[in-house]
DNA sequence: ACAATCTGCTTAAACGCTTGATCAAAAGTG
DNA sequence: CACTTTTGATCAAGCGTTTAAGCAGATTGT
């Protein structure tokens, strides 16, 4: 009978109440509950204060104290495995920092997760088809309210089979042929205010170096810049449009074909691209943008916004792609028709761009 | 009765067996054993298989087939729920994206982990205190191994009384006063490397423009300055020392100050910087690196290795924070001696460097 | 041939919590 | 005053696992 709990042993150090010292096992509501002499029932009762619960105003007022003295936390892990559910949601990316893109579609997902009050769990499987699997397998184990499968640039992608066993949503990417639910960046739209960017100063005569490689975002931005010159009455010449490899290097190789079209403004599939075409156009000792106006396309915030002068261009929505696609996946947002959202590129003016002063004479 | 488990129910759909509907509720390890006709405690042995369980071999090769058949997956809340114990890992950070290292750290942090087997669950704070201690809250009852408390920038930082229910190691940041484990990039170190590189290429008057605002690294690395100077047996001159805001527009404006020195190169307390000095020097129709040698420091990809030309510096070493700091957080480290460890900044050589052409009369 | 040992598997308790069912006492009703 | 109702709390089952302990039947030792 020695074994038996001893009630009231004297507490080892009283002074400080919530100093749970990590060395002794975690307070748990058995314990609260023989603390404030009630049932765990009672106990549960009162943390999660269930409305039709009837508990009186002393016994409640004695749990949350006991609560308090002992430094309770409820244990998730037990909460989950009753409720058949967790609040997690889980993040698979493609990369995680290889840009600084990829932190922002995280940093989206877990803000508007937390508001919801579920955490994220992310995975990054470097485009690895097994660790994907893996990452997925542990997150279904997990029972993950759902899952973020994101890639870095705006593709079409596969969809991995596992993916299926819960609820998901791609993010940045799209599957082709599947009505997979799915939040993208509206590349035309983008393409389309980048493009009025410089309308707007007046350009008629507007470059488009588009990037080398397919993507969505080629032909997209592509079809922006048509839509928009359209508006503006602006007749569409083949030969404003080249390639190049969207990089620095790329945009840098650009000036030469650029000049040669005779145009005062250039709208660059990339900052990349247009950092390099500053850098070339400096050194001819052309000047931005006074000889020519540029905008380039993604914000990126590290060399837009520092640049000299400051580029104006357009942003990609990764924070809000994240944002959006943890708001789909919780059916939050009014059900769009297509199960593809597609969201604004917003403009960012800053000092790449200035009036066009060519269409009069120059220095008349 | 009728109400009783009928036994051997027709499939529904018996062609592709690990198709695991959603609709239907996931599949538990009772089912597998009904399935296979023996008890759940065998069916948890062979998925553990435990060293000393005796299993026969034809039962546990049916308790594999029927798991496959099921499309079985373990309920890792359950597993946890027993174990007491999660396998994850909560990374606290006060910015998530606001700069690409962050997304290095949890880069870092998550291979690492992932590697031991735990999982990242993130949580942003921005910074802000309440936010802080809810994500700490919520990481401990979901029972987490330990926590890494991560800053964007190298800083001292107070630590949140919660952590210390649980391991904790801080990152890019460390407590003053208390001996936390901690991870942090070894300023002096860099201050030395970077400086080297100058050295190595014959510079003498080295400049090094450091920061206004008060930091470990503005510390640490005019040390660590001055220490590759006296290596090199050349005389500390206060007067190549001065500072300046850490961002473009510092940089830009400080080369007047810098063409006063006299110098050959020049040490930038960051790539930023170096990105606005570069443009000041062509301004003035300086070229780089021959008539001035720059060297940055933190290795901004999307910046440093674009610019014209791509420049030296020395790299933060964020994502080996991440890493190292989960390494230490389980003990797989041997352990320090110290409860800070240094990590060395490696030099990244680009072609803002060349050699000292100005030593010799120019084009003698 | 009988006990001792081994083999293969099952039982049942536990993990910390939630929740519908219960129940005793207090309060309200006619 | 005998009754229903309300109030305040408890009981106990269950969530999906793990694991120590147990138990038949087969195998071995002598």
């Amino acid at each position: 009978m020695t074994s038996e709990k001893s009630l009231k042993e004297p507490e080892v150090n009283p002074s400080h109440p919530p100093t749970t010292p990590r060395t002794s096992h975690p307070v748990t509501m058995r314990e609260v509950a023989e603390g404030a002499g009630v049932s765990v029932a009672t106990v549960s009762l009162v943390i999660n204060n269930k409305k039709d619960a009837r508990i009186g105003a002393a016994t409640r007022k004695r749990v949350l104290e006991t609560i308090r003295e002992l430094g309770y936390r409820p244990n998730a892990l037990a909460k989950n495995l009753v409720s058949g559910s967790s609040r997690f949601i889980g993040l698979v990316a493609d990369a995680i920092a290889t840009t600084p893109f990829a932190g922002q579609i995280i940093h989206g997902a877990q803000d508007e997760a937390w508001k919801h009050g579920f955490v994220l769990l992310v995975a990054n499987t470097e485009g690895d088809e097994p660790v994907e699997k893996d990452a997925i397998s542990m997150m279904l184990e997990h029972k993950v309210r759902g899952i973020l499968y994101s890639t870095w640039f705006h593709r079409p992608t596969e969809i991995p089979a596992a993916l299926q066993e819960t609820d998901f949503v791609l993010v940045n990417c799209f599957s082709p042929d599947s009505d997979a639910l799915a939040v993208v960046p509206d590349e035309v739209h983008g393409g389309r205010e980048a493009t009025e960017i410089l309308v707007r100063k007046g350009h008629r005569r507007i470059a488009f170096i588009n990037a080398t490689i397919p993507a969505p975002a080629k032909d997209g931005r592509l079809q922006g810049y048509r839509e928009a010159l359209e508006s503006a009455g602006i007749a569409f010449d083949p030969h404003l449009v080249f390639d190049a490899y969207p990089d620095q290097e790329g945009g840098y190789g650009a000036v030469e074909e650029l000049l040669k079209r005779d145009v005062t403004a250039v709208f660059c599939y990339n900052d990349r691209m247009a950092m390099g075409l500053y850098d070339g156009l400096k050194q001819r000792g052309l000047s931005i943008p006074e000889d020519m106006a540029v905008v380039g396309f993604d914000n990126q915030e590290v060399i837009a916004a520092h640049m000299r002068p400051p580029l104006s261009t357009v942003a990609l929505p990764h924070y809000e792609l994240g944002a959006a696609g943890v708001r789909l996946l919780l059916g939050v947002d009014e059900a769009a028709g297509s199960p593809v959202v597609k969201l604004e590129c917003p403009p960012v003016e800053r000092e790449s761009v200035g009036p066009n002063t060519l269409t009069a004479p120059r220095l008349p």
